[in-house]
This record gives structure tokens, sequence and C-alpha cells, in this order.
DNA sequence: TCCTTAACCTAACAATTGTTTGTTTTTTAA
DNA sequence: TTAAAAAACAAACAATTGTTAGGTTAAGGA
């Protein structure tokens, strides 16, 4: 074991396995979890069906793995923006924004991550509601630092903006409302007072 | 064609329709649409899977059918608790916490309205977006009642609402918020300034 | 150059799926 | 009482599914 294991495997030419999560990405986003086969994963990607087991043990170690790389990148993006902002409400919006535009436009891990629900996978439920929940921790710090009302509950307040935002994945369709305009919208709906 | 025909064809003793709609209303709100077989809503309704297809032509057409009294049960009860209340906002109030008892506790068809995502039957897709719009539209009428600061954008603070109630069924475990707090809270945090 | 092994192919299997067909039982109307 | 219609059974089919086992190719360190 001397670390270069890792460099070796990803330096080979032949190596698709990026072409891989590319490809269950895009089709779990498009089409979900269920409707999407592993002959479906192996075409877009250019292999055979069968080729998949030497990058992955199983279909779900797959979603698993795209869930993971989601996380990644969604964090990644939404608390670079966050960071350039000083204000806890402009941070806030501006996590949202980018987080929006994200699970929207962007990234089909983030799709997946919001789209595909842990009970689609009941066997890897837990692994997939754990990274979740991991990367929805960022949005506890941002809410913590809002000058609350006190008897404004934090945890609901939480669940709910992510709830909304979240949301939006079932009804968007570009042209009326871009993604940046849904998470500042949501935003300010929460923040002042609408009556 | 009297008319009677489907009086006569409801009132056999050993008709099961109902059965079989409240066997696939289950199964659909505990395991998902895709991943409930017509072996497990035959056997919960005490049949064989081939009998189905005496009620329902096919799978799909049974979730349309689930769908379609889910509608029917939820917009009943919310439009009777709104009628309950004279002022605006306690109208609203009382149609989301009514709503969301409905779909968290009360009803399995409405569970599945909320939890099977027209993209589980991409054939009848088309038809299962119109029915949730359908419902969907009493809270436009509720909304437009609101005394509302004229930059709010009515579309956005429907589609917000909803997506941030609807979200709960992700999130919620008996014990820690009840539907009706969750309801409740909600309108608040959209009707009263946070910060 | 050789030889290990990463990377992929080929070809299938076993299980599950929605669905169909023909038959039987049960109910209702005449 | 009888015959037609309703409701369910019994048994399978055809297609699709995730997965596997063994063979093939090519890369890269020695």
């Amino acid at each position: 074991m001397t670390g270069a294991t890792a460099k070796t495997k990803a330096s080979r030419a032949h190596n698709r396995l990026k072409a891989v999560l590319d490809a269950g990405a895009m089709l779990f986003a498009t089409k979900g979890y269920k409707a999407t086969t592993m002959r479906d994963i192996a075409s877009a990607a250019g292999m055979l069906p069968g080729s998949l087991y030497y990058h992955f043990a199983s279909k779900q170690d797959l979603l698993l793995a795209v869930y993971q790389q989601a996380v990644d990148e969604i964090r990644t993006r939404t608390e670079a923006a966050a960071a350039a902002e000083a204000e806890p409400w402009s941070r806030l919006e501006a996590a949202v924004v980018s987080h929006v535009e994200t699970i929207l436009d962007e990234s089909n891990y983030a799709k997946v991550m919001i789209g595909v629900v842990p009970l689609d996978a009941p066997d890897i439920a837990d692994e997939l509601t754990a990274l979740r929940d991991g990367y929805e921790r960022s949005f506890k710090t941002l809410i913590a630092a809002l000058p609350l009302d006190s008897k404004t509950d934090k945890k609901l307040l939480r669940l709910t903006l992510i709830g909304a935002i979240n949301a939006s994945q079932l009804w968007y369709r570009p042209g009326r409302y871009s993604p940046a305009r849904i998470g500042r919208e949501v935003v300010r709906m929460l923040r002042e007072p609408l009556g």
C-alpha cells in the first residue's frame, strides 16, 4: 500500500470511470433511479452492461457514488458563494441562490441528490440520508447567524426553506423564473413581512 | 344505458374494488409506485394478481384511480376547513393545516398524490399533473384574498408554500412536530417578519 | 521484452415483472 | 329455477431486470 494505487488506477488511459458516473448522474436525473437500467447507463457510457461491474459492485453502489459526488459539488459551490458575503441574510441568500442554480441547471449530480429519494433504494436509504443531512448541515450554521425573533423555530425554518427551494425541481421550467430569482424571492418571502 | 349500471356494479356483494384501491394506496404510499408490484396489491386485497385486471386495465390505471380519489378526499377536507374561517390569513392557515394533516396522517391516497411524482409513471404523467394542479388551484383563491404587498409574486408564494408543506413528508416523524403545528408555523413564517 | 493486471467484452442466468388467456365460481335478474 | 353477467381463479407467457462467469485486450513497470 504505497498510496500510488489510486493514482495509477486513475491514470490508465482506458479508464472510463468518470464517463460511467456522468452517465449515471445524467440518467438518474432525467428518468429517475428505478427507471434507469444498467443497460441504459452502459450504453450512454459507451460500454457493455457487464463492464459496469468492474467499477461498481451494484447499481446501488453506483447511486451512492453519484450521491457522494453530488454532495462534494454542491457543498463546495454553495459554501464558496456564502463566504463571499458578510451580512448574515446576504450569506444565506447567496447560499440559497447557489443551491437552486446547482440543482436546477448546473449539476446532474445535484439533481439526483434532490430528486432521487432514499425510498427509491431502501437498502442504502440510511447512507443516502446521511449524505444529504451532512450537506444540509451547512444551512444550520447560516441560519444560526441570523438575527431572528426568539419565537422562531430555527429547525423548522431550515426545513421549510430547504423544502421550498428543493420543490422547485418539480415545477421549474426554463423561462419564466430564473433559478437565481427563485432563490432570492424565497429568501425574501421569509425575511420580509408579506401582509 | 339506464344509468343503473354503475350502481348495480357497486352493489355487488363480492365486489372488492374498494379493497383493491385501499391496498394500492397503502402500498404506493409506503413503498412507492415502482417498488409496489401487482402481486403485492393483490395479496393485500386478498385476491390473485390476474384478478386485478378485472377492475383496472393496467397498473398505471390503478395509480390514476388512486390519484383521483386522493384529489377528491383532500379537496373536500381542505375546502371545508377553509370555509370555517372568515379572515383571509386564517382561511389559508386552516387550509394548510388540514392539508398537512391529511398528507402526513389521515389519508394514504393523499400520501400517494404527494409522494408519487409524475416521473414515476411517464405514460400518464400529464394526467397526474393535471389532477394535482386541479387541487392546488384551491390555494390560488386563498392567496388571492390575502392583503399582500404589491411586490409579492403570488404565484411564487403559492409554489413556495406548497413546496414547503409537501416536503414535510420527507422528514416528518411522529412526535416532535405535530402536522397541525407544521402547518401553522409555516404559514406564520411567511406571514410575519422573521428578522 | 515479458508478464501482471486493469479494463472491458461476450454471453448468458435466474429472478421478477406486468399482463393475458381460459376456466370456474358466485351473484343477480327474469 | 335458470341463464346471463360479474367477479374471481389458475396457470402461464414474454419481456426485462440486475448480475455473474469466463474470456480478451492492452497498458506499464520490471
